[in-house]
DNA sequence: GCCGAACCGTAACGTACGGTACGGAACGGG
DNA sequence: CCCGTTCCGTACCGTACGTTACGGTTCGGC
């Protein structure tokens, strides 16, 4: 796979305080009016610029930090059910796509995201790696007992789950993550990410569900 | 949409020297070692950063140029056909499929993705602009005829072209773009690009093909 | 052969920014 | 009241890099 689960659980505990710290750098990176400096950081979080390489290390230490941080508020609750029908399916299939598309539609997933893409190409860091494991690979891993539920209670049926968890993922996001990383103005209202999270998951079940008798999935 | 055409055929002519000059910004770009400096850009070409500023105005300039001349190279014929059936259409859509996973896989492809979403971030340039109006919207231009072809002749059902050519964007290019721009070293073969190109295709079939009786395309 | 234009190589300048050092304030413990 | 710890504010240093300037070379036109 590539990408091990690292650091997903890590909890890290900062202090109140360091958390603020930490909330500054995100208010900037969201703000994005200019590149993130440490003394921006620092004037914005009311701190010396001592403190913040005593506690973070160095500038990556900041940004990893602050990915982690950000993480673990995003973090939600796993859909796990003990009673599973076909409309309980549904109702938490769109969860996970409402969920994820409000979340990398959120400024804060956005901004999160350039600054890890920018780091992935001079590879001077792993934040790249940070970021896929607590968003492509951390609701892979949350979203793939439910699909594993669903076949086992004879809803939907596949061979691989990775495969229909990735066409799940494709379903849902489709453009919208490229474009809103490029700087496309798209915005969608809480209206529209519903019904799009709608229409995947109707799309979804037309491909995995057990009603269809078709062998499409390869 | 938000996102004109822009540039989309822009010819721009540069001299052969001129291009030269844009390829070992190119070569720079993919080997990534170091982050892409004047300097470099001068070394790697063999020419004076004097004629870098004369050429191109400014650094913002320099990468914007880069980014159209590998537009310009990148462009594919279109897929109009006059004899339009189930084989042809399954073909076109493949080929497709295919050609734009190659294109998003490959080092220059990605090298440019990352340099345009950085910019996009501080937005003092519209690098990310052009990239987007070059790749998911240019393939969208390029895709909806032959989709609006398939519904002429019966072939495919669909209410709109933007929201099933979303679905195909979706269903073909799931979670390998945002995968490779943040580090993971997936690196499908040739053979894997044209199954996933293959069962895209089938996937996208079975929901906007005429055979399927659903109506699940709202 | 002479001239100007285009271009190469390199040196130089200014600034931005990561990282460090230091003085002083707040504060808790003895 | 004294002292050590922690942290704020700020000044400072070194370097990287965008940008400009300049001397030297090639080359087409006359």
């Amino acid at each position: 796979m590539g990408v091990q689960a690292e650091n997903i659980a890590s909890e890290e505990s900062w202090t109140q305080r360091q958390g603020e710290v930490l909330d500054a750098v995100l208010a900037l990176l969201v703000e994005g009016r200019d590149a993130l400096t440490m003394s921006a950081v620092a004037r914005r979080a009311s701190c010396s610029k001592e403190t913040l390489y005593k506690w973070f290390g160095d500038r990556d230490g900041l940004l990893t930090a602050t990915v982690r941080w950000q993480a673990a508020k995003v973090r939600a609750g796993n859909y796990d059910r003990q009673h599973l029908d076909a409309a309980a399916l549904t109702e938490s299939l769109e969860a996970f796509a409402t969920n994820w598309l409000t979340v990398i539609s959120s400024k804060t997933s956005i901004a999160l995201n350039r600054v890890a893409v920018s780091h992935a190409g001079s590879g001077r860091s792993n934040l790249g790696r940070i970021v896929l494991a607590n968003g492509r690979f951390a609701i892979g891993e949350r979203l793939k007992p439910l699909l594993e539920a669903g076949r086992a209670t004879g809803l939907l049926a596949f061979d691989d789950t990775e495969t229909a968890f990735r066409t799940f993922f494709g379903l849902v996001g489709r453009d919208v993550q490229i474009r809103l990383l490029l700087g496309d103005g798209l915005q969608p209202t809480a209206a529209e990410i519903r019904e799009d999270a709608e229409r995947a998951v109707r799309q979804f079940l037309v491909l995995y569900g057990k009603t269809n008798k078709l062998d499409h999935n390869a």
